[in-house]
DNA sequence: AGTTGGACCTGACTGC
DNA sequence: TGCAGTCAGGTCCAAC
């Protein structure tokens, strides 16, 4: 599923692709997708004829920032499945084509989304914070805010396991199942370890885990995991699936201590992967 | 306030 | 072969 590694890769080739280009229209193909404006119409009023300034990227969203001169913001959420695909307007859609972000010149940007979690929605200004989806969104986690101190604070307050907590995006922005799972494998810690049972030397290690798994696999395109549909702007896959060390390796060695890698639903009732000797 | 479970959604997979 | 049931998880909502 598309994180912040994912996000992020599309939103660079975007920025690339499309930064500076004009949107001629917005099309919705599968009404679901905009369930979060108010209407249509108003979708294509905030977007029509404005330039794109910038791409720009919260969480796992991906963010259009409009016309400096009567700033609106383009909201693309990617839920489960939602990709961003540069096309020419002659290429056939895919089945799943939620919306058509139309260009002047020779591209269009198509949103993606087999199973209709994500949306595209357009708000007025640049206030991102501000806005209802973002309000109460913890920091990004390569921000200065987020830092092992905020993360004694934070935790403090909670009594779940770390692995929801770390995946609340009030919390810290952008992680799902796969780099939470990453993330604690990295850090030493099982998944179900009460977030404020943390000692401070494993908190130190949350802290600098994230902040490198996120790295890496950005570095490495993002995940397309056995069961993703992920891929880039391109349609070409990520590259960071081969070195997942647990996620979806149930029963496969660690690859440190050669110990089964466990699977277990968390409550909440999602699955979660640990090396049983690794995580403490 | 924080935690929990259910609902939404589709394709892949399982079992009879 | 076919078909019902289950699973996957991001996010919102209601209940405790």
């Amino acid at each position: 599923m598309p994180e912040l590694p994912e996000a992020e890769t599309m939103r660079r080739q975007l920025e690339k692709e499309v930064g500076g280009a004009t949107i001629t229209g917005v099309q919705v193909h599968i009404a679901r997708a905009a369930r979060e404006q108010g209407s249509a119409e108003e979708l294509v009023e905030l977007s029509k004829g404005r330039q794109i300034d910038r791409i720009g990227r919260r969480g796992k969203a991906v963010l259009f920032f409009l016309d400096s001169k009567k700033p609106s913001t383009l909201i693309i959420r990617l839920g489960m499945t939602g990709l961003l695909r540069v096309a020419s307007p002659g290429e056939p859609l895919d089945t799943h084509t939620a919306a058509t972000i139309g260009l002047r010149g020779k591209k269009q940007v198509r949103f993606i989304d087999q199973r209709q979690f994500g949306s595209i929605t357009a708000r007025p200004g640049h206030d991102v914070d501000q806005m209802l989806e973002f309000r109460d969104y913890g920091p990004e986690p390569f921000s200065d805010e987020f830092t092992p101190a905020y993360l004694r604070d934070v935790l403090s307050r909670r009594g779940a396991g770390i692995e929801p907590v770390l995946m609340n995006q009030g919390v810290v922005a952008g992680i799902g199942k796969i780099y939470a799972d990453e993330i604690l494998f990295r850090a030493g810690i099982r998944p179900n370890r009460p977030a404020n049972k943390l000692t401070g030397p494993m908190r130190e290690r949350l802290w600098q885990a994230t902040r490198d798994v996120l790295c890496e696999a950005i570095s490495s395109g993002g995940s397309s995991a056995a069961d993703e549909t992920y891929a880039d702007v391109y349609g070409m896959p990520g590259r960071f699936q081969d070195r997942l060390q647990v996620y979806q390796r149930t029963g496969e060695p660690c690859r440190v201590c050669g110990t089964p890698i466990r699977r277990a639903k968390m409550t909440g009732g999602r699955g979660m992967h640990w090396c049983p000797k690794c995580q403490k």
